[in-house]
DNA sequence: GGGTAAACGAGACGGTACGTCCTGTCTTCAG
DNA sequence: CTGAAGACAGGACGTACCGTCTCGTTTACCC
């Protein structure tokens, strides 16, 4: 089997792949230079030396491309890591990833397209349910996954609700990005870690 | 003194308060019906038979003016509270204040242009700065009111930290409105409250 | 040679020959309808059903689309006449062709739409060289052609110059009809014709 | 009786003479350096320093105001002449006269105003007629006062019809002007004079 | 000289049209 | 027979002026 098939999209192995790179290379490039606001396909298409028909063709919306842009670009080829880190350090993991998670936020080179892609979703309810199958919900679950093992472990309460725990270690850090309510530092990611953990320790 | 200013616009006794009042309510009421993609200043002129003209005279963007449409319009004429509820019972107050907030951001009628505004803050520094101070600002100052008070009763570790304790506490709720990754009701506000408080209590 | 350009226009073998008709239909009717004061680019573009942009993309201003219906609907599509009417006896030709002349000028059809498109001509030099390039002049060149001939016949005075004749005969009238001076009829055609004939014809 | 009233505005001993000067000069000025096409009530308001409503309060439209403007500020204060030179001699005056007028229509100060005084007096009957009433009505009898002079002296023929004579002398000038179909010399000027004469001289 | 009514500067207002930009669809042509 | 190029109908943008309409503020007449 020579032509595999990118999942998601509807069909034919007749697309060039040159076309899409340069596509998806341009959304993200212009969506860094421009902002969002101003980002339009017209924009996308001439940066890329393409037909706007051929935009039109593959993608429903420009909230679509600029997700596809994001995974494909902004993401490792690999696919992205399969498990969050387990030392057995519960409370080090997780400040481990909280502060990667920071880092990446502050970035400026992604800060603007987060912010963007972010918008996207919480207006699209569409795009939304296709950022929770493609990239939400599995990210969902490997951090699921890691307090799962904790809780058998006995470093969480037995009664715990795995998605109450994921939303109250990484809302805070979220909220404070979007709504820049306050420094967005490691510490910062450090004692929402710690706070939660102890709230949701077990009894005694 | 004879010549008195509406406070809060920044001139002109010459405004007509009949034309801010019809483009306010009708940018508040046109968010509602087309969503905020398709909400446009011609829309909003032409629903409030006003000129464009007059819109871009007193308002600088359109998240300016729907934020300012929501200001007037969703907000008590009085001002809002000036204090959260104090029965003493902290855990009790805050799942009542949450218990609120979840029931807002469940009610269709909010639910579009609070988002649309949460957009347009997210995306524009300026306008996050104006929200910050007038309406994000003073409501934070509230909770942490409520919060210190908690912490010189004793119900809070003293060496608590107000901001984080806030963003501990609402952040969960606002993540689960914006990207919907579980249901937002009263149980899991008081969840929320519950786990939170635990892990902010004094130490033993 | 295969690819065909329609001549007299710039470029493009992509253009929709029905846009363009209509437009030029819309803008003739409507130059007669409401006036050329009223004339508005997006008023042509709703009668034409035809977005303002196709408009703009064709044309540098109104007084050149104006002047392009008036060439392509008022004219015969054979592309006028090639010479004036000439049977030997030249003031009987002139007062032909001068009382013709005179019943457009005062044809409440053409009345107005020539007054808009003089008007345009008169204040914009570009157009007024585009106007001398394609009807002006080479209706000038008819009118000399006929006065040459009858220079050579020994009707006209040797020395005779051949566009002051032109003016002598045409400029009353047109004069007559822009400034309503006077009643404009085919009486006063004639005598323009005749008085301009014995100021110009051999001395003895 | 000490208010005297200037003929033609509809009333009030009250009026800004100031204003009214300012207004008339910022017209003529503004006219002349941005041209008819983008001259606007506004724009004078702004130049003469004045409120918009003090122009439409004493001028029905923007020709009208331009007309008034040309009236005071380009004619000699003393009411402009009240006879043609009379020298006995008819083509030495003509000539004269002629001359003159080729030599303002060409001053650039005055080619720009006057084309746009022309498109309006074309366009406008209204403001047609108060020229004809004002300027071209008096101007046109000053010119047959001297033709009828030379008819009663013997110059013309006895049964010329003085005003197609006054358009066979002007009209082909004016036409030049206007269509800048040829050079408008004092040469051209001669010419015209030498010919219409010859045509309207009395027979034998 | 004080009272009053108009004309005044200023400029907000409801509108119309401008000329530009972009959308999403449709058509043409080159490789 | 794909895909770039780009014309098309349409809609919104933000701006410029239109002519009307208050606002206070002179100004000049009348008493």
């Amino acid at each position: 089997m020579t032509t595999q098939r990118r999942s998601g999209t509807p069909d034919s192995r007749r697309r060039s792949e040159t076309s899409r790179r340069a596509i998806l290379t341009a959304a993200f490039d212009l969506v860094g230079e421009v902002g969002y606001a101003k980002l339009s396909i017209e924009g996308i298409a001439a940066r890329a030396g393409v037909g706007k028909q051929t935009i039109y063709r593959w993608w429903p919306s420009k909230g679509a491309l600029l997700f596809d842009a994001f995974l494909t670009l902004a993401e490792p080829p690999d696919g992205g890591p399969t498990a969050l880190p387990d030392t057995g350090d519960l409370e080090a993991d997780l400040k481990l990833v909280l502060r990667a998670t920071v880092e990446e936020l502050r970035d400026p080179r992604y800060d603007g397209p987060m912010r963007a892609l972010h918008t996207e979703i919480v207006n699209d309810p569409a795009l939304a349910a296709e950022y929770a199958e493609r990239l939400g919900g599995p990210m969902r679950e490997l951090k699921k996954e890691r307090l799962r093992a904790a809780r058998h472990a006995g470093q969480l309460a037995e009664d715990v609700d795995l998605d109450l725990a994921v939303d109250m270690i990484f809302g805070p850090v979220l909220d404070r990005w979007l709504h820049r309510t306050g420094p967005l530092t490691a510490a910062f990611a450090d004692r929402v870690v710690e706070t939660a953990l102890r709230g949701l320790s077990p009894r005694r």
